[in-house]
DNA sequence: ATTGGACTTAAGAATTGTTCTTATTTATCT
DNA sequence: AGATAAATAAGAACAATTCTTAAGTCCAAT
């Protein structure tokens, strides 16, 4: 089975369970929250309103910044997509839940999902435990990635 | 010796070394940016340019927002500070430049720093360094800091 | 199938956080 | 002490986001 039939299925039930937490949650399921939804859920970028809206445009030309705006902070109230931490004006997206991690590109400021398993099974030190009540911790690795590595060897060969 | 002592020569130290850069950095060492690098040095709770002018206020009553801004800007460019990654529309400053990381509470939003050595030390997994070069990697727990969790008791009992 | 109520839209205005401009004053460094 | 960088005030400009209003659209339940 190819990997774009896999990630379509993927998709399609990811898509059934937004639409079970939307009715749980007494949202409509208007046309323009699917689509958004589904838009952020395809994406592996981490999108900004405004990007995740330029996409939406080809095939909704009439949806507006404003509803993106309005349905991306809707969903967030109902924790079914998550803001990412990042040190950019603009606020970015995901809709994974999942626990995972970042990596980020020091200089496209690409970022990427990724899994560690076994740190996600490591005990957090007694120390920090005093803090408070820990619900979920996770890491973000910063660096070049592989596209940005080669653009710059390039540069430095001219 | 009181810890109050210790910090004020951790910080002094921090001072020193701080001007240095700026004279390696060929940037003058004016009034305004030693107190504000002391202020956001003497700050754990990575605090806004506006939280920070506030504060500044007090023994600097002509101090202009945007002088802070500037300032932090420069800071930034120079390597001398680093912004924090949040979900927040302000953006968070940091003097700690040495590997740490970050507990925030979901509650009042502190963040708070701490150290997690074996972590550090820990490999990343070949699978995730085929991504790119990788410099760096840092936590960030989640959860309600005690304080929080102890009005939280409160409010339930009333 | 009709309808009530929720949702979307456009267009513009308002807000917030941040940066820039200009002219003037102040302060650092040599 | 003088050259020059930096800070100031005040206001303008900007970018990201939210709100307003009024009109139209569409879902869901009867």
């Amino acid at each position: 089975m190819p990997d774009n039939d896999q990630c379509n299925h993927v998709l399609q039930r990811q898509m059934e369970s937004f639409e079970e937490s939307c009715r749980a949650a007494d949202l409509k399921l208007t046309h323009q929250r699917l689509e958004i939804y589904r838009e952020l859920a395809k994406a592996t970028d981490h999108p900004s309103a405004e990007t995740l809206h330029k996409r939406l445009l080809r095939s909704m030309p009439t949806l507006s910044l404003d509803t993106v705006y309005r349905t991306l902070t809707t969903f967030e109230q109902h924790h079914l997509i998550k803001k990412v931490e990042t040190v950019d004006s603009q606020a970015h997206y995901e809709a994974q839940m999942q626990q995972h991690h970042h990596l980020i590109c020091d200089t496209c400021r690409e970022i990427m999902d990724f899994q560690w398993s076994s740190f996600d099974a490591l005990a957090v030190p007694e120390d920090i435990r005093q803090w408070g009540a820990i619900k979920n911790k996770s890491i973000t690795i910063y660096g070049t990635c592989r596209k940005c590595q080669a653009l710059q060897g390039k540069k430095k060969a001219e």
